[in-house]
RNA sequence: GGCCCUAUCGUCUAACGGUUAGGACAUCGCCUUUUCAAGGCGGUAAUCAGAGUUCGAUUCUCUGUAGGGUCACCA
C-alpha cells in the first residue's frame, strides 16, 4: 500500500474560518492515522484577491490548533516550493504537454466576447458552456491529434497573452466513487473548455491543483462539496494526461449558526484566531470541529488530539450540512478545561487576572464558573471578584435571611465571630472553618439563618462561592473584620 | 433554469430491513445546598410528505417538497 499523502491548500485571501480549518483537520487526521504525510500548500494564483499577510495568518492559525504539516512553505520538503506562484514553470510544462496532445488551445476571444456568450446562455436559461462556442479552428480535428502551438504564454516576463483553454477530450457523463458520498455522478454539462492558464500567466485552481497533487503524490483529496460539480472537469484533465486520479473524499458543508446557508465570511464566520482571543482551548476547538460532520460510532464526545487520530475514519463522515453550535463548543471547552493539568490551568487563568487577584486558591472557584477563559474578563467587569480584595458595600437588609429578625442575625454573627477568633491564624482553612460554622449552624432552625449572613458579610453578593472558601482566601483578619462590620 | 448533493428531537448525531428510534448540547423538573457554580437523578422532544418493494421500512426505489452547492481569466 502506498503511503497516504493528504494536503490542505488554502488561498491567501484573508483569515481562516472554521470551514477551512475543519477541512485541514480531517486531512491532517487522516494522514496521521495512516502514518502518512500532510502537506500545506498555498494556492496564490489569484493575485487580485490576495491579501497581504494571509499566509502568516493561516500558518499561525493552524499552528495554534496543533495541525502540523510535514511539508510546507515554511519548512520545505521534497516537493518544494509549496507556493503555487513559485511553480509557474511546472504548470507551463504540463500545459505544453496538453497542447502537444491536442487537449489545450489558446482562447481567441476577449473577455467581453465570452461575456456575450454567457449572457446568451443565461437568457436562454441554459447553463453557460464555453465549448458550445468553441472556435471552429479547434474543432477541425477529431480526438487529440491536433496540435495548437500558437500559444505564447510567457509568465516569467509578465507578458499578457491569450488564456489557454482545456479542450475536453470527450463530452460524456461521469460517475466516480467518493470515499464519503459513495457513487457520485454528473451530466455532460459539467464538462467544459475551462481556462488552464490565465492571460496573466498564472494557472487557474482547476489546473494548478491537479498538477500539484500529481507532482506531490497526493493520495487523498479532501475538500468541500462545492467541488462536486467541477469534479468531472478534473477527471477529464487526468484522462487527457493519462494519469490516475487520487481518491476523493468530499466533506459536507458547515452551515452558519442562525440560517441555513453555508458558512461564509459574510455570514459572520469569524477568524479562527478570535476563538483564541476569547479563551478557547485549541484542543477543544479541534474536538468540536472534528465532531462537526464526523462521529466515532460510539458515545464518546470528548477527545484529545491523539484520541481523534486513533478514532478518525473517513467512512464515518456524514453527508449533510451541520450548523455550528456555540453552546456545544462551550461545553466541550469546559470539559477540556477540567482535564487541564493544574499548572497549565493556573497559567491560563492568571493570564486573565490582574496582579491583586492572582491568588492560587481562587483557581478552582474561577475554573468551575467559566466555559472559556475570556469569561474571566466578564467576571471581573461584573465585579464578581471584587470582594476578594476590597471590603464589599451592601445594604443592611441584604444580610437578613428570610424573615429572621435583625437582632437574631446580629447575635448569630457575634457567636460566629467569637468562634472564629479561637481558630489559630495558621489553621484558618476551609475544613476548620466549615467544621466550626456547621456545628453552630446545625443548632439553628435552618443553616441558612446563620450561613447566609456570613456569606453575605464576606462577599456582599447575591451569588458567590460558599462562605468557608471565601473566609480562607480572605484570611482570619479580614474575615473577622468583615463580620464585625456586619454586626 | 440545467446539473449535482442533502433531509432522524431546537442543535450535533446513532441505529446488518425487525430497537419502547439510542447518546450529547440546550431546555425543563427534582436531589444536594446558605446563594451561585459544579455534581447526581429524571422529564419534554425527532424519522419532510406521498406512493411502491417487503411478512415488516428511519433504512431500499420513485415522485413531490424543502434546504444547500455549482454553472468565472475565484478558489
Amino acid at each position: 500500500m502506498n503511503k497516504v499523502v493528504t494536503r490542505f491548500a488554502p488561498s491567501p485571501t484573508g483569515f481562516m474560518h472554521v470551514g477551512g480549518i475543519r477541512t485541514a483537520l480531517y486531512a491532517y487526521l487522516w494522514a496521521k492515522k495512516n502514518k502518512g504525510s500532510f502537506i500545506l500548500r498555498i494556492e496564490d494564483t489569484d493575485k487580485e484577491r490576495e491579501i497581504e499577510g494571509s499566509i502568516e495568518h493561516i500558518i499561525k492559525s493552524l499552528k495554534w490548533l496543533g495541525i502540523n504539516w510535514d511539508e510546507g512553505p515554511d519548512i520545505g520538503g521534497s516537493h518544494a516550493p509549496y507556493i503555487q506562484s513559485k511553480r509557474l514553470n511546472l504548470y507551463k510544462k504540463y500545459a505544453e504537454i496538453l497542447i502537444e496532445k491536442g487537449f489545450a488551445y489558446p482562447d481567441p476571444y476577449t473577455e467581453e466576447e465570452v461575456g456575450i456568450f454567457r449572457d446568451k446562455a443565461e437568457l436562454a436559461r441554459k447553463p453557460f458552456l464555453y465549448r458550445e462556442n468553441r472556435p471552429a479552428s479547434t474543432n477541425s480535428s477529431l480526438g487529440g491529434s491536433e496540435k495548437f502551438n500558437v500559444w505564447d504564454a510567457c509568465p516569467s516576463s509578465g507578458g499578457v497573452t491569450k488564456p489557454l483553454r482545456f479542450k475536453v477530450p470527450e463530452i460524456k457523463s461521469y460517475k466516480w466513487n467518493d470515499l464519503v458520498y459513495g457513487g457520485l455522478s454528473a451530466g455532460p454539462e459539467a464538462l467544459d473548455d475551462f481556462i488552464l492558464i490565465k492571460s496573466d500567466g498564472y494557472p487557474t485552481y482547476n489546473f494548478a491543483h491537479i498538477i500539484d497533487d500529481i507532482e506531490m503524490g497526493v493520495t487523498h483529496v479532501m475538500r468541500g462539496q462545492e467541488f462536486i460539480s467541477s469534479t468531472p472537469k478534473f477527471l477529464s484533465v487526468y484522462e487527457a494526461l493519462n494519469i490516475k486520479p487520487p481518491l476523493f473524499a468530499t466533506l459536507p458543508p458547515i452551515m452558519a449558526t442562525d440560517g441555513k446557508k453555508k458558512l461564509s465570511k459574510r455570514d459572520g464566520a469569524k477568524d479562527i484566531l478570535e476563538y483564541k482571543n476569547e479563551g478557547y482551548l485549541p484542543s477543544a476547538l479541534v474536538n468540536f470541529l472534528a465532531l462537526l460532520g464526523w462521529n466515532p460510532g460510539d458515545d464518546r464526545e470528548i477527545f484529545t488530539e491523539d484520541e481523534l487520530i486513533k478514532a478518525f475514519d473517513i467512512s464515518r463522515i456524514g453527508h449533510s450540512g451541520a450548523q455550528i453550535n456555540m453552546e456545544k463548543l462551550d461545553w466541550i471547552n469546559k470539559e477540556h478545561i477540567k482535564k487541564l493539568p493544574k499548572e497549565e490551568l493556573k497559567n491560563k487563568i492568571f493570564e486573565y487576572l490582574p496582579e491583586n487577584l492572582k491568588i492560587e486558591k481562587l483557581i478552582p472557584i474561577i475554573a468551575e464558573r467559566i466555559s472559556k477563559f475570556g469569561d474571566i474578563k466578564e467576571m471581573i467587569n461584573n465585579g464578581e471578584l471584587d470582594f476578594f480584595y476590597k471590603q464589599p458595600e451592601y445594604s443592611k437588609d441584604k444580610l437578613i435571611f428570610k424573615n429572621i429578625s435583625a437582632d437574631k442575625i446580629s447575635s448569630n454573627l457575634k457567636e460566629i465571630l467569637s468562634a472564629l477568633e479561637k481558630i489559630n491564624e495558621n489553621d484558618f482553612t476551609v475544613e476548620n472553618i466549615k467544621n466550626i460554622l456547621m456545628k453552630i449552624a446545625e443548632k439553628k432552625g435552618s443553616r441558612g439563618e446563620l450561613l447566609h449572613p456570613v456569606r453575605f458579610a464576606l462577599s456582599g453578593l447575591d451569588k458567590s462561592p460558599d462562605p468557608f472558601v471565601i473566609a480562607e482566601i480572605l484570611g482570619k483578619n479580614e474575615t473577622l473584620s468583615r463580620i464585625q462590620k456586619a454586626i
